[in-house]
DNA sequence: CGCTATCTTCTAGTTCTATCGAAGATAATG
DNA sequence: CATTATCTTCGATAGAACTAGAAGATAGCG
């Protein structure tokens, strides 16, 4: 058997995703040109071709306008940050939150005013579930 | 081109590391029963194949015993886990470790006394960090 | 010593990701 | 209306991940 086709989008799928979470609907010729912007060039039948699997894969829609299609996304930046996140929690951490938590005040590159302001959103967490 | 290679351990690899973590050195014939009994059944070859990959990869280590090798990490869970959850947090939340936590927060199953033990971690990382 | 069991290396096939050119379809323009 | 520009579909190539069989090496046992 080869490899199993991930629940995640891939590297590219994520950088189109986001071009499109960004502005959409879009036109094949404009993704192409944002994606460019960030340094990736690839060939317009390139970004067509992944555009055309990631709507097979339900994450985008296709509409036709006039010769062409144009491309939007199927789900939310917030759905899938979580799946991705979710994934690596249970792969790596064992599906401990707590985990996740640790290894991230561990490492050094969160500042005293971000760790302030997690600590109010655990107030409020806290809060909030005990009312 | 062709798909990059990641520097994530694939999920076999990412398995493999899991089963050596827990007692190493082992030879591969023990590797693959552990990998057995957590359902994954393969070839003697096909974990002989991946395990020296990781080799090359410099996930592992191999050193022979009688006409067999024995395999152990080089690399510890600790790093491995860091590294992909920060990847997940540059490519899907921007490197805010912040929107992490709300994504967390708000999904998971954190109970109070959890969330009270991290606001408790928090407050030393605070103190640490103005020391 | 020869047979058997065990271990490795080598080769190879399949699927997925990534990439793009050739060819076909269609709109626009002179 | 014919040419040109643009867009799509289709097929093809290549590397990575995954898998395993064939063949070669080696140790142990009768």
């Amino acid at each position: 058997m080869a490899r199993p086709s991930s629940n995640q989008p891939t590297e590219l799928e994520l950088q189109l995703l986001k071009i499109l979470w960004d502005r959409s609907p879009m036109l094949v010729r404009d993704i192409r040109d944002a994606l460019a912007q960030q340094g990736r060039d690839i060939a317009h039948t390139s970004a067509i071709t992944t555009l055309n699997t990631m709507v097979g894969k339900k994450l985008l829609k296709r509409k036709k306008q006039g010769k062409s299609y144009l491309f939007a996304p199927r789900v939310t930046k917030e759905s899938v940050s979580k799946i991705m996140l979710k994934n690596v929690v249970n792969r790596a951490f064992d599906g401990s939150a707590k985990a996740v938590l640790l290894s991230l005040f561990d490492s050094s590159d969160i500042d005293v005013s971000e760790l302030q302001e997690l600590r109010r959103l655990i107030d409020q967490k806290v809060k909030e579930a005990k009312s």
